[in-house]
DNA sequence: CGGTTTTGACCTGCGC
DNA sequence: GCGCAGGTCAAAACCG
């Protein structure tokens, strides 16, 4: 899971970098880090390569600084003799006693920057030749214990920014919906009604409306809001507004935040998901999942909840299903009511107990159309290829389950989605009538690549500046949260064929071939062309920000999720 | 041999 | 309560 999280993250690009830097030439590019530490910085740095490192946590560890220098020395063990003492010292102490043991043991007084490497090391750096490169070396053992720990904390706090960045969407998406009904509201109940009654009508649309919000942002401590919203539990369920489940689908990472939060629903959901919790420990897990792992009863309800928001991709292509780099199994196959062509099930088989499952059926009207319906959060990091499709459905179903949902009847502002999930011309609509609620994205059309850049200014919403911002969030975190490890990528496995690829890429479930832009390229390019956006950026810092001051309980919460992983 | 696909049966929800 | 349709299960067949 980790892994997956570096290398989707940024940061891991440039930290790789700079470690390889450095273990090519050692000499150059260790000093540099030791003489501007504030590079690596980061408190949860800190407090990680201290934990880890064990010659700046413990005078006498000579044990752990063999650990490390095992990696490049053997000469460490001796010299370390000294080094021990100094470690204990901060940086600018262990200089001091560099220089004394330079006097008194000569070579070994090298070995000392085991410890002092991290701070001292540039003020001694040009002495000696090999002392440099010893202590290099150490020092090298050193970051990488560090950036190791680095990453694990990059990874948690991306973890905690991407699900803030969810919340934020979500509360965005559903202030202007509140906004919208409250309007349309206020002019119905005008016509119709005294005023008084409108006003009561009103309330009660409010009500509700955040309900969904709420369990979309559970953790987000809107738990203020949560506990306004309960009165209707039917409606909940009904306008299917299992809502986060979709963003949470980053779930692998999420996964912990999402169980909780979404533990409530799961409760309301009834019947359905009883059913499939019941035998299976994972919900929607394989069988075999099923039988093997025990119940985990928050684990299953989440899943079940987020099954309930459903991402539908139209594309064209000769092939029978299309490749959007994940592995399926087909479980079963059925002849739909109205359509001559059958229609296919198929689990995500990536993970045992990935509860993705997704319907592939051929459009009656038009058989060149695949009609691919995504459902569930994938709970494993997914190859690259899928993440643009996933983070892409992940924003759909985001969207959908956040600011749709109020307005069950019908298709909420189908160009803000549209603009959201797909920047190009490609058509997004919301279909609440829908036994769950979905999301259909058509590829059909032919997309204008050139469009990607960005989202035009416009929109439907009380906000005109604000559904961007949406927009752009929606999106980028996705991706980034989920690396994969949370779960919502799969959906898409639609989007990547239509007309150039479909019949090559059958042979080749998994890989994506970059070779021609496919719809998915397009989406990443999207999406790059979305995380750009100067307010994704400005919502993104106050998000990180927000989550560095340590307010919220929900960065908390998000932590400690993670961490368990 | 293990994994996937096929396919009929079963279960559930919904409308009448 | 009944029937229909959607969705899932699971045994058998198939494939590499």
């Amino acid at each position: 899971m980790e892994k997956g999280w570096g290398l989707t993250l940024g940061n891991s690009d440039p930290v790789s970098s700079f470690f390889h830097n450095k273990t090519n030439s050692t000499a150059g590019p260790v000093f540099r880090l030791k003489q501007h530490p504030d590079m690596l910085q980061f408190p949860v740095s800190l407090a990680g390569s201290r934990e880890d490192l064990p010659g700046t946590s413990s005078s006498s560890s000579p044990a752990s600084d063999d650990n490390r220098v095992a990696v490049d020395e053997v000469d460490f063990f001796s010299n370390k003799k000294h080094g021990v003492v100094d470690e204990k010292k901060t940086g600018t102490v262990t200089v001091k006693t560099e220089t004394t043991s330079h006097g008194g043991d000569g070579p070994s007084s090298d070995h000392l920057d085991v410890n002092t490497g991290l701070h001292l090391l540039t003020v001694d750096g040009g002495k000696s030749s090999e002392t440099e490169d010893k202590r290099e070396k150490n020092a090298l053992a050193e970051l990488q214990a560090e950036f190791k720990r680095v990453n694990v904390e990059n990874q948690k706090l991306r973890n905690m920014i991407s699900h803030v960045s969810n919340n934020y969407t979500a509360l965005q998406m559903h202030l202007v919906t509140l906004m919208q009904q409250h309007r349309n509201r206020e002019a119905k109940s005008t016509q119709e009604h005294e005023i008084q009654e409108v006003k009561s009508e009103v309330k009660k649309d409010e009500v509700v409306v955040p309900r969904q919000f709420m369990e979309l942002v559970p953790h987000s401590g809107t738990a203020e809001t949560d506990e306004m919203t309960h009165p209707s539990s039917e409606e909940r369920t009904r306008s299917g507004s299992p809502p986060n489940n979709v963003e949470v689908a980053s779930k692998d990472s999420i996964k912990g935040k999402n169980e909780i939060s979404q533990f409530n629903q799961e409760e309301r959901d009834g019947k359905r998901i009883d059913r499939e919790e019941s035998p299976e420990s994972d919900g929607w897990g394989p069988n075999k999942a099923q039988k093997l792992n025990p119940a985990k009863p928050i684990e299953q309800s989440t899943e079940a909840t987020m099954r309930k928001a459903r991402v539908s991709v139209r594309a064209r292509s000769e092939a029978p299903m299309i490749s959007d780099g994940c592995q399926w199994r087909k479980y079963g196959q059925k002849m739909a009511k109205g359509n001559p062509c059958p229609r296919a099930y198929y689990r995500c088989t990536m993970a045992v107990g990935c509860p993705v499952r997704k319907q592939v059926q051929r459009c009656a009207e038009d058989r060149t159309i695949l009609i691919t319906t995504y459902e569930g959060n994938h709970n494993h990091p997914l190859p690259p290829a899928a993440m643009a499709m996933a983070s892409t459905t992940s924003a759909a179903a985001s969207m959908l389950l956040s600011g749709s949902m109020p307005s069950a009847d019908g298709i909420m502002n189908p160009n803000l989605l549209a603009r959201t999930i797909l920047p190009s011309s490609s058509m997004a609509t919301i279909s609440a009538s829908a036994p769950f609620p979905t999301v259909t994205l058509d590829l059909t059309q032919s997309p204008n690549p050139l469009k990607f850049q960005r989202p035009p200014p416009q929109f439907d919403g009380p906000f005109p500046g604000q559904p961007q911002n949406l927009a752009s969030l929606s999106s980028p975190q996705l991706p980034q949260a989920f690396g994969q490890p949370p779960f919502n990528q799969s959906k898409f496995s639609g989007l990547q064929l239509s007309k150039d690829m479909g019949s090559s890429q059958l042979g080749h479930p998994q890989l994506q071939q970059p070779q021609l832009p496919t719809l998915a390229d397009k989406v990443s390019a999207a999406t790059a062309a979305i995380t750009n956006d100067p307010s994704f950026t400005a919502a993104l810092a106050a998000a990180i920000t927000s989550i560095i001051g340590g307010a919220h309980p929900n960065s908390s919460s998000n932590t400690s999720n993670n961490d368990n992983k």
